[in-house]
DNA sequence: TTGAAAGCGCTAACAA
DNA sequence: TTGTTAGCGCTTTCAA
């Protein structure tokens, strides 16, 4: 027999309304009256019907978190932060993975997300502007990670920035021809992070005097074969880099392997540089630009809260008003050297 | 303005049971009715409130996932094979990380999934007698993923069989010094993968004739860096092991860079066999037992729509009768040859 | 096969 | 500060 609210109500004397009040914290509530309540509440071990308060206040008290995968390591670690800070403010995380085209245009056409969250997280995910549009519509604030979107709140880092500083690193230690691998086919729109990496790759180059050259820009597809694919493509040049930005730690993996295969020691005769920090570019020794996903994750769920609590209303009328940009850091380990005298 | 199932009912000229009855799939509904009433909430983009139907069936949709980790390659990896199940039935996937002790004694204290889910599913996690009769008390279908539990159903693999072959393998190339990276503590109750991998090591060792040495079992804490210790310990040894089953991929992953730094030669110097096949162990030329890992959530997800669908309540009253036993596959790489002649 | 109506277990006016 | 009461938007008897 589930016990509910009037039973609490029963054995501490007052009526439904007030047990209401004085679980959920509402400040017109007596402190002797409360202390009642609560040791009620205790001794029927008391939950209260998520469905029944959603249905009666309007308020789900759950946030739908969208993200392309589940399976990936920045995923996987965004929303462990996600997740943490959700869970600690009594909010339920609802989550929508949309891997491909069918389960992405199902959910963009549905929008199961009505009427059962609060707010919206969306994960890194590259979204045409009707898809954006659709989210919108949802009426309830939003919060992007990873992506840039117009009027709306995001949690980034400063990926130009960030692959400037590792382009810059590579200049500094002496290296001239320097190719990268990233994703350089045209741009899913609001998919900014690669755009941005190549842009602050070339950025470093020319204040450097060094003028980008299109053949040493190659695609890897954010893959770790799609990086050794596209070292193996770098390697085939008349003139081939003495060092290599990556835009992810995994084609910087990729890069490293399909070097040794082809005989060349890193960092001696190449060096390569990765971006991210994933779990195990220490180990691999890839020197890299770090960024902290967990903490990324964390910031867009307090984004969310604020303006669900505080009931601040920004973007199109919907969101929290700003964002936060989340700093790299450079961090050197072993795949990078100067070049060798030749 | 929401729409609700009175403007459908009065748009498709029913009543609102019959849209109910017809939007649900009941099959008493005149197939001229349902297709007036489908258009009808087509026409006016309705989407039920889940609160509502929640609230008013006792019915959730939606099964509980309790995990230790979010962040980590095996979780992620299940929990997208659940999710996508789930998804496409669906249900909707209410997540649970207990990463530390802290969230694990609240989650139990409270069970806040009580009242929010149909059926739970807990993913390897070692859990004491208490916690798992306190999961018991929901009174909802069960499934546990990577875990066995008395009366429970559950997902696994078999980890004394897949260590077994691992060795065998390992002393088929002709070792005869094989040592063990893994857990060796005091097992928590009900984890038993550990437990289960040694013994499938020393079985082999023991059908082969070699006497089982316990100088060559060592912790590895199933991390990278752990793995790296143990290997690490194994190399002071007076009589150093010339192969190396670890237990996970990861502790692998340590072990060979250990071996790197000390100026072994792997597989040369010492082979190394993983267990997982983690997403790198290709890149690293691991050789490995693999398991199939989004299978095992898939596969649970089902067990768990199974028992709520076709109401079949086994184990405790509550779970479904049997499980799964997923196969291994041992995946030869570079890291292991036959031992050098000595 | 369909409709009328009584809840499901809370919250939120409103009144006291 | 507390109680009374009318919903929230569905599902589900029960009757037709």
């Amino acid at each position: 027999v589930p016990v509910g609210i009037d039973d609490v109500a029963a054995l501490a004397g007052v009526s439904t309304a007030t047990v209401s009040r004085a679980l959920r914290g509402l400040p017109n509530v007596a402190t002797a009256t409360r202390a009642r309540v609560l040791d009620a509440a205790h001794a029927l071990d008391y939950v209260s019907s998520p469905s029944a308060s959603r249905l009666a206040s309007g308020r789900t008290f759950t946030v739908g978190a969208v993200t392309p995968f589940l399976g990936r390591w920045f995923f996987g670690q965004v929303l462990s932060g996600v997740e943490g800070v959700l869970r600690e403010n009594g909010y339920d995380l609802l989550l929508y993975a949309l891997p491909d085209d069918e389960s992405r245009s199902r959910f963009f056409g549905a929008l199961p997300l009505r009427r059962r969250v609060d707010a919206v997280l969306v994960l890194t995910m590259p979204l045409s502007q009707d898809e954006v549009e659709s989210l919108w519509a949802l009426d309830v604030p939003i919060v992007f990670v990873g992506t840039h979107v117009p009027d709306g709140a995001s949690v980034l880092i400063d990926d130009l920035e960030g692959a400037r500083r590792a382009t810059r690193y590579l200049i500094e230690l002496g290296h001239r021809r320097i190719a990268m691998i990233g994703e350089n086919r045209d741009e899913p729109i609001h998919f900014t992070a690669p755009t941005a990496r190549r842009e602050g790759y070339r950025r470093a180059l020319v204040e450097a005097g060094i003028r980008p050259d299109r053949s040493l820009e190659v695609e890897g597809y954010f893959t770790v074969d799609g990086g050794g694919r596209a070292m193996a493509e770098l390697l085939q040049l008349p003139d081939p880099p003495t060092a290599v930005f990556a835009q992810s730690d995994e084609m910087a993996y990729g890069a490293v392997r399909e070097a040794h295969r082809a005989g060349l020691h890193v960092p001696d005769d190449l060096s390569i540089i990765g971006f991210d920090d994933h779990e195990l570019a220490s180990m691999l020794g890839i020197s890299t630009m770090a960024q902290q996903v967990p903490l990324q994750g964390r910031l867009a769920a307090r984004l969310v809260l604020d303006a669900l609590e505080e009931g601040v209303m920004g973007n199109r009328g919907q969101g929290p008003r700003q964002g936060h940009v989340v700093p790299t850091e450079l961090v050197v380990r072993e795949s990078t050297a100067p070049p060798r005298r030749s």
